[in-house]
Order: structure tokens, then sequence, then C-alpha cells
DNA sequence: CTGAAAGCGCTTACAG
DNA sequence: CTGAAAGCGCTTACAG
């Protein structure tokens, strides 16, 4: 792209002339620029006769220039369709305006929701996003960290607090703001929670609203459809806070019957065939998230198993969907869009005071539809 | 962050003695550097004890580099835990390794979808993605396009053929590709066809699909719920297809039994509640897309309608829930997945040959499941 | 209020 | 194979 060392020629020779009969004429590109390259700062510098230091002020700081040069400086980029380099811009500046963000992935509503809440709410305060997904893989989320951050991103948003090492210094020799997300606890010690603030949800306690519904309506055996939890905190932590609230009811929750399957409608009718065949067999099953829990609800009524009377189950997210189908889901609500748009807040606000930012953990709930009721007689 | 006119100082010092105890010690970043500016290529190239052209040779043309010399600058890169400076590699080499895309929304699984196969592949190949979205405003999308645009992103994905005069001059004076996906046809004349490839489907086969299929089925009363059409060419064409189809069978689609409603289960619903009104009452409904197919399935439910006996209902993407609820719901299968790959491929070898893509059109078919039978006798 | 010029951190044609 | 230096297109401290 670059012709060498030698200078790019400036633009206007074809317009200068006609600068006063300018707002009679095509406000938009000009048909006479046929110049293969955009126009540069110095070209509408030299159509307004002004220099780029004017022009660059004109633009990014309006009135410290005066009112009829700026009009003449507007009228040129207008003329011109002029749109500034952010690479010179970036590297001038020192800051790109750009976000990273990289996530499981973005076909699942639950973070497709959150990156859209995020994404909107950046874009309103002139930042844009760069994303990336990685598939549940760590060591595809090191490369594209290292890929945003070789972007020169202004800060770096990431989801739980599972990491490979590398990403992790790749991170912290950038120096920029790293914000952890979709969690409220950090259990390796690599990380330094200090200077790494935690936006997300106790996922622990979306284990134990789940329990503590299903105990309140008399189950005593249950059975739990988890995500992969390997390099997945935010999972543990729901298994966790699962068992834990019914070990403190006296009930135990033995390891066979805690399926783990991959994120999918797929993943949550083998988990409930597997569950169903246990005896004894559970009368409540909790699933990791409501994709999950739809497919096990879509796998009951295969199997003929009259949810909620024979058998009941509860999710977690609150799809839309969760709530339209019949049964309705109970679940426990997320507030995903909301995570979505504290992280851009909060990754703002840092941006501009340069100030670490404290910890949040968004308010959950439970919501009880038809999928949940008392156990069998 | 840039510290005025003086240069910025190298990093060094405490480190350049032990270069050669290097491997033995922490390969990552350097506890001893505990300077608050990142490490840039001035610090490698003395830490390595060579020249910041060697060092740049070393990281992006390996092999023109004697072995020895750049054995000693990747050790200096790891030391110090450098990650190059995308922005100024971008104005350097006029490309940023960056492509820009704006979807209506992500928060529909099927431009979710296809973003994750457009995402994957382009970071796959060493480009990041800018993403983008507007709510289907033409006006928001115009400043989106503005936004990326000024990112220097090395091309542009949109979204359809509607797009405001303003978006098109800006990306026309941008001189960077720009891909339209998810359509085969422009309406408006003012798109250069000619140098913006379409990557798509034939939107007015979907309505066709829907129709004929509905047709052979033997109704002869219609309904059809669609997305709103006002900026929205995609939806205009599934309307015109259906309308088409069952104009040639000899049918008239009147404008009332067509229902615009944005975007959801609710416009599915509101959709089939007026539909189900008329007289007479359509006994097939074509929907505009498999989430207003639903939430007209869910309404048909709650009003005791009897899916199929007494309603076909025809959606059209295929999301992965339309497969699992009872009834399937039949529809018109988008691959949008291989969308958002294709168009990826495409663009990366536009980028490299610099020659303007062919249009592809992608096929799409019809999938039959339970929501569509018969009219009642 | 405006301009000349240095600087941001890379890459690469040119010369050795 | 390697280095000195110009250039990419902006911004801004400094001087007028």
């Amino acid at each position: 792209m670059t012709s060498g060392l030698l200078p790019r020629g400036i633009l206007y020779f074809a317009t200068l002339l006609d600068i006063h009969t300018m707002t009679t004429s095509n406000e938009h590109a000009s048909p006479s620029m046929s110049n293969d390259e955009r126009p540069r700062l110095a070209d509408v510098a030299a159509l307004a006769g002004v220099s780029t230091a004017t022009v660059s002020r004109a633009l990014s700081n309006p009135d410290v220039v005066k009112g009829p040069t700026r009009e003449r400086i507007l009228q040129a980029v207008a003329r011109l369709g002029y749109v500034p380099d952010g690479a010179a811009r970036a590297l001038a500046l020192g800051r790109a305006r750009m976000v990273g963000a990289i996530v499981p992935t973005l076909d699942n509503a639950i973070f497709a929701r959150a990156v859209q809440g995020l994404q909107s709410t950046l874009s309103g305060a002139g930042y844009q996003l760069l994303i990336s997904s990685h598939e549940y893989s760590l060591a595809a989320e090191t490369e594209s960290a290292r890929a945003l951050l070789e972007r020169a991103v202004d800060a770096l948003v990431l989801v739980g607090a599972d990491h490979a090492h590398e990403t992790w210094e790749l991170v912290r020799a950038s120096r920029i703001p790293v914000l952890i997300t979709w969690t409220n606890a950090v259990d390796a010690s690599e990380f330094l929670t200090a200077s790494t603030p935690l936006i997300g949800f106790d996922n622990r306690l979306v284990g134990k609203l789940a329990a503590e519904h299903l105990l309140s309506l008399g189950h005593r055996t249950f059975g739990m459809i988890s995500g992969l939890t390997r390099q997945n905190d935010r999972a543990r932590h729901r298994v966790d806070g699962f068992r834990t609230t019914l070990a403190d009811a006296g009930l135990r929750l033995p390891e066979a019957n805690v399926v783990e399957q991959p994120f999918g409608f797929d993943g949550g009718r083998a988990g409930l065939k597997h569950l169903m065949q246990l005896r004894p067999r559970p009368s409540a099953v909790f699933c990791g998230n409501d994709v999950l829990a739809l497919g096990a609800l879509f796998e009951a009524q295969s199997m003929k198993i009259d949810v909620p009377r024979e058998l009941s189950i509860v999710g977690c997210d609150n799809l839309p969907i969760s709530s339209q189908i019949t049964p309705g889901l109970s679940t426990v609500l997320l507030p995903t869009y909301e995570l979505g748009q504290r992280t851009a807040l909060t990754l703002l606000d840092w941006l501009t005071s340069e100030r670490v930012p404290a910890n949040l953990c968004l308010p959950i709930e439970l919501v009880v539809r038809g999928t949940s009721g008392p156990p069998p007689a």
C-alpha cells in the first residue's frame, strides 16, 4: 500500500480552485477525485488552505479554531469524504479507542446478549469492540489474547477466571486494563485480583438458589447436568454451590449424579438419559444452563416422563425461549445484557479515571415456572 | 500516554547483563522490569544487541536473519514479554489485519452464528473482527460504518442491500473492499454492484419454497408474519417471493394478510393473533424467520389452535431449537454459519489477490417437520 | 488563533 | 546478513 520512501502526492489539484463554490456542488466524495488513494489530513489542509495542525484541531478540538477557518475545513472534509486514519491517530495518541473481548463462543444466546450490551454501550462512548472466541479452549484463548493485544486494544475483557498461564503473562506485559467477567471469585492464585476487577455473578449462589428451591419442594434425590468443568470455573462453581447446599441439608450428591456435557441441546438430552438410568432415580435435575435444561426437558418429553409431575428441571440463564415453551422453564435469571453494559461502563470509567474499579457482583434471582414442582408421592 | 516530544527511555538497563543466563530464568515478563511502559521494539533490539530493523525482520521475516541472531532476538522478546504495537505496524504497513462487520443485532442466533463463522475463519488467517450493530437503524449503521472506517479496517462486511446514502458514500470514499451479505440482489441503483460482491441467499426463493410447500399441501388461504420491511430488503424479498408464487398459482395474498412485526417471540404472537381474526381465516402462515414462527406457534398453542391440523406454520432459518420442540418447525434452512465462513474466505482472497470476487448465492432448502400439513377439511 | 516540526513505533528500500 | 534512516498519517508542545 505505501509507495516506498517517496512521500504521497497531495490530492487537491483538481478541487482547489472551486473552494468557494463547494456548497453548491456535490457535498460528498467528489467525482473529480478519481485518485486511487483515500484523502489524508494533508489533502484537507491543502484544500482548506491551512496547516495540518489546524485541521487536526478543527476535528478533535473545534472551539480552539476560529469559526470561518473551521467552516472551510469542515467543507473540505465533506468534499473529500475525509475519514481520519485510525492507525496513525492511535499511534500519536497512545490509545486506539478499541476494546478487546474474548468469549467462549458467540453461538450461545447468553454470550451474544452480553456482547451486544457491551458493544452498544462501548460504541455509544466512541469505543469499538474487537471480538474473538475460543470455543472453550484456553490455548486458543491465549492466541486470541495475543492477536487482540497486537491490535493495540486499550483494554481487554475476559470471561471467567480460568485462563492459561501464558494468557495471564500476556495481559500483564501489555499493561492495559483487564476485566474478568461472569464470575465474582478467582481461585487461581496467580491472578492478581487486586488489579483485576471482577464483574459478574456469584455462580455458587446459582447452584444454591436451585438447590434451595428444589429442597423446599420436598425433593431428596438429585441429579445435575453441568457444562464441562475442566477449564470453566463458572461451571465448577455452579456444581459446587448446588452440592454444598444439599450437603448443608444433610443430602449427598454422588459423583455419578453429576453428568458433564458439552453445551448444546444434545448435551442436555444425553445428560438426562444418563440420569434417568440411575437408581434411585433423581426426582429433580439442575442444569448448568438453559440450553442443557431445555435439552433435558425435550428428552424427558421424548421419554414420556411427565415434567414436573415425575421430574423437576431447573436451568440457569433465563433465555427468552424459556418463558415461551410449555411448560415454562424454572431457571435462575442472569442479567447478561446488563452484565455487558456494566462491563462497558466500568471499563470506560477505568480508562478515563485510571483508577482500578471495584468488583461488582450482579444480583440474580430464581424464576419458578412449570418445570419444577413437588416430587412424585 | 505519550510523554510529549522527548523520546521514550530504553528499558534494558537492568537486564542487559544477564543475556546469557536468560534461558534458565523466568522466560516470561521479567520481574525486574518494573518500568511502567510496555517494551518496544527498541528495547528488544537493545537487549539483543542488534538494530530495530533486524528485530523487525526476525519477527516478520525470520529466514532472512541469521540463526544465532534470531535466537538472541527471540529470547529477548520472550524475556521482555514484547508484543508489537499494532497501531504502529498498521501505519507502516498500510493494513491493520482487521475486518469490520456491521450486523443488525447480535442478539439473534442467526446473526450470532454467522458472526461466529466469520470471526473464527478470519482469525484463523490472522485477521481480527471489529463488530458493530445498529438495531435495524440505517442511521445508526452510518455511524457504525464511520467508527469502523476510522479504525482503519482493511475491509467491511454489511448485511443486506438497504443502506443509507451516507453509508455508501463513506465506504466508497474509504476505498476498501466492501462485501454485502444475506442477499443476492440489490435494488437501489446507487449501489455499484459491479464492485460490491454479494454473498448471501436468494430471499425471494425463501418465500417461494414456503409457498410451494403450502400450496402442494392444498392450502388456499394464507397469512404472513414478516419482519419490518422498511429498511430491510431481506424481509421485503421474502414477502415478495411468497406473494409472487401464490399469484402464479392464481391466489391473491391481500395486504391485510401480511403483518409486519418486530423481531421477537412477541412479534410472532401478535402477528398470529391478528391473522387469526381475519375471515376467511388463513389455514397456513409463513413467517419471515424462525423466531417469529416460534412466537406464532406458541401463540397458537395458547389459543388452543391445533398445529398443524387447524393451522400450518412455516418459518425461515432453521434455528437449533426448531428441530427440538414439539411439533418440530417446518422451515427454510439457511446455512448461516457457512455464510460467515464463505464471507471470510472471500474477503481474505480479495485482500490478497486484489481482484473483486464473484457473487455467491448459497443453496437453501425447505425442511418439513410437524408444523405443516394439509388444511382442515 | 495558527504553523513548523518533532514524535508516536513500526517497516523496508537502500547501501554496505 | 545487518544497520541507518526515511516514511506511514496523525497529534501537540512550543513559538509566534
